[in-house]
DNA sequence: GCGGACTCTCTTTTT
DNA sequence: GAGAGTCCGC
């Protein structure tokens, strides 16, 4: 174990930590104090160095982390650390673009538009041009589209690709138009758009250029090519680019993600030093056995080994279900028995590979009254009524647009179909005005055809604004009542209503908190459509102390004592998509699981349906792949213990947990005990052989 | 324009 | 197997 230093730091750790100006390239393992080493070189930046806290500039993978980065830095030197400039590269940009869209062909008011309507807009575009989806399924042509944009290719730079005599690149360019044309741009355009400002614009880009001196980026092995330039142009000036990451948690490859930005860090950036985190604070060597394990395989990696610091621990266990519910069931008991250890509920997880397999595990744990709270699934502010709602809201605090009208225009039901939406959707564009003023005009009384239908809301909305400076919510429930919004929830059926109003209660609170911190509705606009979930604020949640259930891909970055990874099976973990895309998804599929192993610090327990049920089609799994040849003194099965009663001990002092030596198997260990008299059977776990089950009277094992 | 019955697709992962 | 999308009669 490497000697930690005064500062709390180990050599490796503070070498980071003070390294001098120019690139530097911080490769961090699992567990290795990563973000600490962040947190203390901002620190000694400002602090030792001078630099101005605003004059800094950390890049994090998720919204959450930027708060937490902040968090510890203002424990570490006070207040200083606050004015640190921080978030993801999506919510930095958006920031960015809010000051110079003009410059790219944008009103500063656009709007970002999430992944539902992004679609939608799609569809749209391909049914007006006659294209069926079995020609050209929709999701095909978005996904290339946001291949070009990971690549920072704008319409007239993506390649001229025909897909069965479609030309893609021609409905990428109408997909542009038509953001344009509604004030919008993508997740994707948040980035590209700041990327073709600084190429575009020299003295936009010099004047970011000097904005900061230091620039950090954390998770960098998950950066798509986009970003990369993103951080090229950024640091053009000054190359004061400290990266942090571990080309093993390289998971995003789907987004675009290249693992050559992180491999190659030291021959794209000359002059590059790098700093070696591999000693792992977090795990017991036991697990780390097994990561260790998994990883190795892998072929294009620095090659590196974590290294342990904790103590042995117990060995991972592996355990054979029937059936998903049967998996469910057995994992409610482990972490029962986990908690019946001292393990706190919030020290444990669920980890699983898709978001689908949440479904049986929350029922069983509905049903076995243990606490669990989920992460991640379909996000708050993609919720259906939270959408409606808050269109309703930005209509009414002067920063609705097009769409967010037409979503709302017949909800609840004012009399308009689809043909009075396209007759609406023509009118606002020719009044050239924007869908707030536009609905000034109709509470006047000016409307003509469908639009004739929307007066009454206009003029509600029209009155509402006189006064929604002095409601804490700016209107928002007043809005819905009036609007009979809230009685349209409830022609949904009653359950599902209460939910959904229970939903709306939430945004309020959300509004309401933050119209405290005085920022403005745009400005809330713009933390929803980039906050992925209400949880991510963290409060307001009743159950604090419970299980947490995500996806693998939720939990990169965060660890727990106890740790159940479900269906490490060949088609969930490596998942079937990528097994039909071959070894590079196989690759990536490699580093999740590895990802999820290395979450754990104490317990960790991998499992495995034999029947799983998915689209109602029932599958017969084998193990995964990846546990293949791992040796069963890494990876203990888990033997189902039948008689309770006799399983302590028999009379020559065996029982569970005994280490014994049989004549020919070798070394092993009690691991079940049944029956009774001459008649226990024993299971032994063998180091050589696996595990045999054993009649104890004839086995002629002895106990070591 | 609306509602009910029918068909069909689907999510692997997230900013 | 559920939710969305489509078709049809009113």
């Amino acid at each position: 174990m490497a000697e930690i230093l005064p500062t709390g730091l180990n050599a490796a750790q503070q070498a980071a930590v003070v390294a001098g100006d120019g690139p530097q390239l911080i490769l961090a393992g699992a567990g290795s104090g990563k973000t600490r080493t962040i947190v203390h070189r901002i620190g000694h930046l400002i602090a030792d160095r001078g630099v101005a806290p605003h004059r800094i500039l950390a890049v994090t993978f998720t919204n959450k982390s930027a708060a937490e980065l902040k968090s510890r830095l203002s424990s570490l030197i006070g207040d200083g650390g606050g004015g640190v400039t921080s978030g993801t590269f999506h919510s930095i940009s958006l920031r960015l673009l809010r000051r110079y869209a003009e410059a790219v062909g944008y009103p500063r008011s656009f709007q970002v538009i999430d992944s539902d309507d992004q679609k939608a807009l799609i569809k749209r575009l391909l049914k007006q041009a006659n294209i069926a989806t079995d020609r050209l399924h929709p999701s095909y042509l978005l996904s290339w589209i946001e291949k070009c944009k990971h690549l920072g290719q704008t319409p007239q730079q993506a390649p001229a690709d025909d897909w069965n005599g479609i030309k893609l690149h021609e409905f990428y360019s109408s997909y542009q138009q038509q953001l344009r044309d509604h004030e919008r741009m993508d997740f994707s355009d948040l980035i590209l758009n700041v990327v073709i400002l600084m190429r575009e614009h020299p003295s936009i880009a010099e004047a970011l250029q000097h904005r900061f001196d230091h620039v950090l980026v954390d998770e960098y092995q998950d950066t798509n090519p986009v970003q990369h330039e993103w951080l090229m142009l950024l640091c053009a000036g000054h190359h004061n680019l400290t990266v942090v990451g571990d080309d093993d948690q390289s998971i995003y490859g789907w987004r675009g993600a290249d693992i050559r930005h992180i491999l190659d860090f030291e021959h794209i950036w000359s002059g590059a030093e790098q700093h070696r985190l591999e000693e792992n604070y977090r795990s017991t060597a036991s697990i780390l056995a097994l990561a260790n394990m998994v990883i190795r395989k892998n072929e294009d990696r620095y090659d590196k080994s974590l290294r342990a610091t904790q103590g042995v621990g117990e060995i991972p266990q592996w355990k054979v279900c029937n059936d998903e519910y049967d998996e469910a069931r057995q994992i409610s008991a482990q972490l029962r028995k986990w908690h019946d250890m001292g393990y706190e509920w919030q020290e444990m997880a669920i980890l699983y590979r898709s978001n689908r397999q949440s479904l049986p595990l929350e029922q069983v744990l509905r049903e076995t009254a243990l606490p669990y709270r989920i992460i991640g699934g379909v996000g708050f502010f993609e919720r259906l009524e939270i959408k409606d709602a808050l269109a309703y809201w930005a209509l009414l605090n002067r920063c609705g647009d097009g769409l967010q009208l037409m979503r709302i225009c017949n909800r609840p039901k004012r009399g308009i179909g689809l043909k009075g939406q396209e007759q609406l959707a023509a009118q606002l564009a020719a009044s050239g005005l924007r869908a707030p003023e536009w609905l000034d005009l109709l509470a006047n009384e000016q409307a003509e055809g469908a639009a004739k239908k929307l007066v009454p809301l206009a003029k509600l909305i029209v009155s509402l604004r006189e006064k929604i400076s002095s409601l804490p919510d700016r209107g928002l429930m007043e809005l819905l009542r009036s609007s009979a919004y809230l009685d349209g929830l409830q022609a949904m059926g009653e359950l599902e209503a209460g939910g959904r109003t229970d939903n709306i209660q939430t945004l309020q609170r959300y509004i309401e908190l933050t119209m405290e911190q005085n920022l403005t509705p745009v400005e809330f606009m713009d933390r929803a459509a980039l906050l992925q979930s209400g949880e991510e604020e963290g409060k307001s949640r009743d159950n604090e102390n419970s299980v947490t259930l995500m996806s693998l891909h939720r939990a990169k970055g965060l660890e727990f004592d106890c740790v159940v990874l479900p269906g490490v099976e060949d088609g969930l973990l490596p998942h079937q998509r990528s097994l039909d895309d071959g070894e590079v998804g196989i690759a990536e599929e490699r580093r999740l699981l590895y990802v999820g192993i290395t979450r754990a610090r104490h317990q960790l327990k991998l499992t495995h349906a034999r029947v799983r049920r998915l689209f109602g089609e029932t599958h017969h799994p084998t193990p995964s792949r990846f546990l293949k040849d791992i040796p069963a003194h890494i990876l203990q099965q888990d033997m189902p213990v039948k008689s309770v009663a006799v399983a302590q001990s028999s009379e020559n002092g065996m029982g569970v947990g005994s280490s014994v030596m049989h004549p020919s198997f070798g070394e092993g260990m009690i691991i079940d005990f049944e029956g009774a008299g001459d008649a226990i059977r024993v299971s032994v776990q063998f180091r050589k052989v696996g595990i045999k089950r054993l009649m104890l009277k004839y086995a002629a094992l002895v106990l070591l």
